[in-house]
DNA sequence: GTTGACCTTCCAATGTTGGCAAGGTTTACA
DNA sequence: TGTAAACCTTGCCAACATTGGAAGGTCAAC
């Protein structure tokens, strides 16, 4: 029995966030004193503290709906679980793969860029010509 | 002397982000006809292919602010450029290295799990217990 | 009993892009 | 000349996750 401040404390996840993923329907809606204030238990953390490292690993809400609901389900077959997962990895690649083709670009071009006072710089020259594409 | 969809086609910046561009600044007010159509011309169409392909190497709108008004500046330092972009390309490590660490914990973890019809999974028992943090 | 720390809901903004609606303009063709 | 299609205009809504603030109610400590 603590309230939204304690949980939040105790799961890592804000007050504000976890008002968020109960209106958005990811978590159920917290059961309330006469006052109306919200109030969780350890158990109520314990779901906090799992969305919480789902999304340190990059999950979206709408896959820590899905892992959630296996989480609950004792009856589920890990292929689920995994099969969530090694999307989420393919996705988390292409992301890196996209990111790195940048740096590696820029890489190249600030090599030869001079970096001094004078105003001739490949970066610019690139860009202005589109860079080949 | 084109319209705004000729110019997207030109520049490859669709022409709702042309106008979005405007409206926050990036770019100065298009001139307009006597009936209010935007219209372009081929020098404009060069500033929104430089335009594009900072935003193909992932730069922000803010960063490309400050590029674009170097690209005009005839005096510039290359120096000036080269921190730019190399601010970026840190910018853009940090986040390829926190992918990657979401990557390496997934796969780790999905290594180790089945993947068949039964429950138990090392995922599922990571985010449930925090994975010690 | 007052103060401060907490809680509530609602509204807005971030950054980039797409989509839709309602209405005006231009172009092409019969 | 008429008309239909293709274009343009503005404005609002949507996504994604998160943060901030405002205005007002509640609780705890002193």
């Amino acid at each position: 029995m603590m309230n939204i401040g304690k949980a939040a404390a105790a799961s890592g996840v804000s007050a504000k966030m976890i008002r968020y993923y109960e209106s958005i329907g990811l978590l159920p809606a917290a059961r309330r004193t006469d006052s109306g204030y919200r109030f969780y238990t350890d158990e109520d953390v314990h779901v906090l503290r799992f969305v919480r490292r789902a999304r340190d690993l990059g999950f979206a809400v709408a896959d820590i709906g899905e892992l959630l609901a296996l989480w609950h389900d004792q009856g589920r077959a890990s292929a689920d679980v995994k099969r969530i997962a090694l999307g989420h990895v393919a996705a988390l690649e292409r992301k890196i793969a996209e990111l790195q083709g940048m740096v590696d670009t820029l890489r190249m071009l600030a090599a030869h860029c001079h970096g001094d006072a004078r105003p001739d710089c490949p970066i610019l020259t690139d860009l202005d010509a589109g860079g080949g594409r």
